[in-house]
DNA sequence: TTGTATGCGTTATCAG
DNA sequence: CTGATAACGCATACAA
C-alpha cells in the first residue's frame, strides 16, 4: 500500500503551487499552456489519480447517479438499466445500483443507503409492496431529483417516465376482441403498482367498448414468473366454459403458459389467443409467436438518465408540478393471437 | 438547498464536542449510553446523514465495489449481478456498476473511471476483444483487488470465479455423441476469450474420445445474439451432409436456431439434436425444450462478491498466486437433445 | 498567469 | 468518559 499520489507532491516536484496543478489538472483557462502540458505529463508519468472523496467533499457533489429496482434479473429491468448507464457514461456520471427484491423493506434500506452515498440523483422503480414514498422523504426535503420509471407513484415534482399502459392494455385486449375472443382472461399482478392498475383498467375498458362482460374470475394475479405461467394454464383449462383469449402483463410468464396450455392440448391461437408484454426475447422463441407489447426499456432508461442530469445541471427538479413523460408502446402481432392463422409482421 | 447538518450542529446543539458526537455516532464503547442516545434521538430529529465524502476522505476507503461487464442485458450477466448486489448489501457494500459494451475501448475507459472514484475493489467479466489486462495495471500497482469472472484472463493474485467450461462442454458434446451424433456443429464467439477458447477444447476432446473427426467448417463463429442463431440454422441447412448435432455456447442463440431449423424442415431433435448453454428462461419455453448446460450465475456472482470482500477485510489480496474458484455447472438433460425421443428429467 | 490561505466534515491521536 | 486538535486532498476567493 504506497502512498497515493497528491496535486501537492505533483506541486512541489514541479516547483509550482498545489492550486496551479488542481487548476491545471482541471483545465483551467487561466493557466498557461506549458504549465499545463507539464502537470499532466508528470501526472501521467507518476500515476497521480484524482482523489474524489477530497472532490466530491469540496464540490458538494458525487457525480453518481443512484438506481433502485425491484429486481436485477429481469430482461426488462436490465435493458432498462443498460440504457441508463450508456446515458449516464457519456455525461461523467456512475450509477450506484440497488435491487428492493419486491420487498418495500429493503427498498427503504436502499434508499437510506443511497442517501448517505449522496448521490446526486435518483431513479426508482417500486417494489410490488410499496404503498406509500416516506422512505424517500429524505430526499424531497433535501431537494435531491428523484425520477420515477415504469412502477411509480405520484410525488410533486418528481418526474415519471412511463408507457401508457392503460392504452396498452386496452389495444392488446382489443386485438383479442378483434380477434372474435368473447371471455378474455388477464393474468397479471396484484394491484398495488400503477402499471398492473392500468393494465386492468385498460383491458376492463376494451371488453367494455366491446360489449362482453367483466368477470372477477377471469383476473388471475401472481408473481408473473413462469411458473405463474404454469399455474394460469392450469387454472384455464379447469375453466368452463374455456376461456378464449389471454392477456398476460408478462412475456415470459406468457410464453410459460403457452408451452402449458399446447401440453393440456389446447391449440394456440386456434383454441385460445395469447398476448403478452414487454416483447422479451421469449417471444421469438415460443411457438406459435407471441404477440406482445413492445415496451421500449433501453430507451425508458436513457430517457430517465436524461431528465434527471438536465434536472441536476439545470437545477430545476421540484419547481414545477408533477411532470409525466409517456413512451410509446407498440402491439407488435405475431402468430400467438391470430385467429385467422395468417402470420403477421414480426 | 437547506445547509447540511454536521456532528458540529449536533455537538453545539449538544453542548458537547464533535468528537464525541462522531464517537457516539459510530456506538464507540467509550461513550455513555446516555450521551448516545442524546445523540442518536437528535440526529433523527434534525435530519442528519453521515457525510460519506468526509468519511471516505479520512477512511481512504469508499466501501463500494466495481463491476465491469459486457452487457448488462444479458439474462446470464443480470443474474450474476443479483448475486453480487445481494451479498454486498449484506455486507454493507455499494456496487457501481459498468458495462463495456464488448469493447475493449470502453472497458478502459470504465476501468479508469472506477479507478478516479476509488472502488475498494473490482469484479469484472472482459470484453469480447480484450487481449491484455494492461488497463487495469493502476489496479495491480495500487493493490486494490480485481476478481475476475466468467471471462477471465490471468494475472498474479487476481482470482478467478469460473465454471470448468471445458468440462462442461466435453460433457454437452459427449451426450450429443451418446445420442448417436456424428456430426456436430459447434455455433460458438471469437475465440479471443477463456470460455469460447475451452469450450471448443471440451467439444474437440469429446469428439476424439468418441474417434469422430474435427471438421474446421462445423465451427461457426458469431455473437451468439438470436439472429447469429438463425443466421446458423441457414448455414447448416446448407451443409451436405447435413450435421445430425449442434453444441451452442449460448441459449439463446440456441433456441432461435431451433425454432428456424423447424421452420426449415428440420425435425428437433429427431434429424439433428441440440445442446445450449447457460439455461436462461428460453431453455423451458422453445419446443422441444432446450438441453443445456446450468450456469450458475447467481452462485457466481455471490461467490465472487463474497471472495472479494474477504480480501478487502483480510487484506489477502496479491499475497498468494491465482485462485480460481471452479463452481459446478451442470448438463440440464431435456427433449431437444434426445434421439431417443424419451423426455427426461427437466 | 500564478500563489496563499482556508474550509469542506470526518476520524483518530493525545491529553485530561 | 470526554475534549482539543490535526490531518485527509482538493477547490476557490482573494491577492499578487
Amino acid at each position: 500500500m504506497e502512498k497515493e499520489v497528491t496535486i501537492y507532491d505533483l506541486a512541489e516536484l514541479l516547483k509550482i503551487s498545489p492550486a496551479t496543478v488542481s487548476r491545471g489538472l482541471q483545465d483551467h483557462p487561466a493557466i498557461s499552456k506549458k504549465t499545463k502540458k507539464r502537470i499532466f505529463d508528470l501526472a501521467e508519468q507518476i500515476g497521480y489519480r484524482t482523489n474524489s472523496f477530497a472532490r466530491n467533499l469540496r464540490s458538494r457533489q458525487s457525480n453518481t447517479l443512484g438506481v433502485i429496482v425491484q429486481r436485477l434479473d429481469s430482461n426488462f429491468i436490465s435493458t432498462v438499466i443498460a440504457g441508463m448507464e450508456d446515458t449516464a457514461a457519456s455525461q461523467g456520471y456512475q450509477l450506484i445500483i440497488c435491487q428492493s427484491s419486491e420487498q418495500v423493506q429493503k427498498e427503504k434500506s436502499n434508499a437510506k443507503a443511497l442517501l448517505e452515498s449522496r448521490v446526486d440523483g435518483l431513479m426508482v422503480s417500486l417494489a410490488f409492496d410499496t404503498e406509500d414514498l416516506s422512505h424517500f422523504n429524505a430526499f424531497f426535503q433535501k431537494k435531491i431529483p428523484l425520477i420515477f420509471f415504469d412502477r411509480v407513484m405520484d410525488h410533486p415534482g418528481c418526474t415519471q417516465v412511463l408507457i401508457d399502459n392503460r392504452k396498452a392494455a386496452c389495444e392488446a385486449t382489443r386485438h383479442l376482441v378483434e380477434q372474435g375472443c368473447k371471455r378474455i382472461v388477464h393474468v397479471t399482478a396484484p394491484l398495488k403498482q400503477n402499471v398492473y392498475v392500468e393494465r386492468l383498467e385498460g383491458y376492463k375498458q376494451a371488453l367494455a367498448d366491446a360489449g362482453l362482460p367483466f368477470r372477477e374470475e377471469y383476473v388471475l394475479l401472481g408473481n408473473l414468473r413462469q411458473e405463474d405461467g404454469r399455474a394460469a394454464a392450469a387454472a384455464i383449462v379447469q375453466m368452463n366454459p374455456a376461456p378464449d383469449g389471454v392477456f398476460f402483463s408478462n412475456d415470459n410468464c406468457a410464453a410459460a403458459c403457452v408451452v402449458a396450455l399446447k401440453a393440456a392440448g389446447f391449440r394456440v391461437p386456434e383454441d385460445i389467443a395469447v398476448v403478452g408484454f414487454n416483447n422479451d426475447p421469449v417471444a421469438t422463441v415460443v411457438e406459435p409467436n407471441l404477440t406482445t407489447v413492445d415496451y421500449p426499456g433501453y430507451e425508458m432508461g436513457k430517457t430517465a438518465a436524461r431528465i434527471l442530469i438536465r434536472q441536476l445541471e439545470t437545477g430545476e427538479a421540484y419547481n414545477s408540478h408533477t411532470t409525466v413523460i409517456t413512451l410509446p408502446s407498440e402491439l407488435v402481432i405475431r402468430q400467438s393471437s391470430l385467429h385467422t392463422g395468417v402470420a403477421a409482421q414480426t
